[in-house]
DNA sequence: CGAGACTTTGACGGGCATCAACACACGTGG
DNA sequence: CCACGTGTGTTGATGCCCGTCAAAGTCTCG
């Protein structure tokens, strides 16, 4: 295809994630130059709209997917029809690594929530150089250690917090990611619909907008289709983990 | 079953795995002789009675363990009292590689629901032999990958199933390895006391007394302390999930 | 036998699922 | 311009399930 690298002036290939705001972190960071024209040869970007799907369910695995714009949601389609949102993966994320560590296929499906895009290094040669070095496996392991952290935080949630509570966190998260800090209170579009925040929360879409109410009338939110507005002291007492907001006010 | 013997030919240290009934899914069976001495140097047994402590949550890494022989819990204690069951790990498991990996304190205390046996080989040296041999690595990242997944068949579990059917299932995989086949029935001890078997399924233990009720009441179930006995129909008819099932397409 | 821990039962209130109907925005086409 | 369908979100009514508090029952081990 066509190879648009960053060129060096040194003659050798560039590393195809060195401009990449996420580079320091980057689970191919660690490939030198023997690997590198490897890692170039497989490296290719996606596009993609609005709800379109990056990999289905059942998929054999692609490679290995790094979100570099955008979010994608990690879901999972049971037998008898139901889903539930597994995960939000945000710019600098890992996606598709169990299936590629496993060599099964996928078992989630990853849609874009927002039009995201999406950086691919393609499985053979993928494999080859994680094989080449594993300081990358090591990277990639650390990855699958953050998950399970996620998991079991949200394992733990669901069992000891009430739904009211978790809709509030995660807005919070959501509005970390996603908000604007202006006077008094943060305000956000929020890139889920309802029956994915339903989803998100474990819970029946009436639930949610019965929720969503309760959180109205006690004052500190203040929905209005996809927009949201927090009051700031919320907002501020969270204790809060992810990164921070951009400050546009 | 081409099971290649471990042992040694003259003078060489032999695999401290070798013996074991797991050791060809053991993470240490690609160490190859250069490495099985420093294994061997770190390596350990530990025998915990019912109730004893492996590691606690917030201490240092103290390596990778694997259990041998008996049940250990690992469960999760929150600042406000509050604790969850998170996992429950069967000889050949292995446990503590979150902690090993990532360099950080145990974000979950371990301890015996039975009598049990764990190998035990130092951080130190484990991380020198994982250096050394990144099959190793491989290896403890397909065991990451197995808990991802079993986190997520939990959550969705926990967001798509009733409690009452969550504690049939759970029931069903404790009899699959706790079990006894005998005329019609399926007998077993359970290895959990009802507030861990409560916390298990995330409810009141209040909750599950009258769950364990309903079940009884549905005629498949028969409970007498810690003894349960199932009707055969159930225990056979169900698909499950646990070590011993293949997948379908 | 008796004390303490564990387990069950009862009463009560609240939260959630379910089914059904309604409100609303947005598009197309007459 | 309006009628109309569709997709999306809301509201209402009802019943079940669960958490909580309190009390009674049961088990276990000294």
């Amino acid at each position: 295809m066509t190879r648009k690298s960053p060129m060096t002036l040194s003659g050798e290939a560039p590393h195809p994630c060195g401009h990449c705001a996420f580079y320091q972190d980057s689970v191919w960071q660690p490939v030198e130059q023997s690997g590198v024209s490897t890692l170039a040869r497989s490296f290719s970007r996606r596009e993609l709209d609005e709800g379109e799907v990056l990999f289905e369910q059942g998929a054999e695995s692609g490679g290995v997917y790094c979100v570099s714009r955008g979010l994608i949601a990690l879901r999972s389609y049971q037998s008898d029809g139901k889903s539930t949102l597994l995960k939000l993966a945000y710019p600098g994320e890992i996606i598709g690594f169990r299936s590629f560590l496993d060599d099964g296929p996928h078992r989630t499906e990853a849609r874009a929530l927002v039009a995201s895009r999406v950086c691919i290094v393609a499985r053979r040669d993928a494999k080859r150089v994680v094989r080449a070095n594993p300081s990358v496996l090591a990277r990639l392991a650390s990855r699958c250690i953050a998950e399970i952290d996620r998991s079991h935080e949200r394992i733990i949630a669901s069992a000891t917090l009430s739904n009211k509570v978790r809709l509030t966190e995660i807005l919070l998260q959501l509005a970390r990611h996603h908000g604007a800090r202006l006077e008094g209170y943060v305000e956000m579009k929020l890139p889920l619909s309802r029956p994915d925040l339903a989803d998100l929360i474990g819970v029946q879409p009436e639930t949610l907008s019965r929720l969503v109410k309760r959180l109205e009338r006690e004052g500190e939110f203040l929905f209005s289709g996809r927009r949201v507005k927090i009051a700031e002291t919320v907002f501020d007492e969270d204790g809060g983990f992810g990164p921070p907001i951009a400050k546009r006010a």
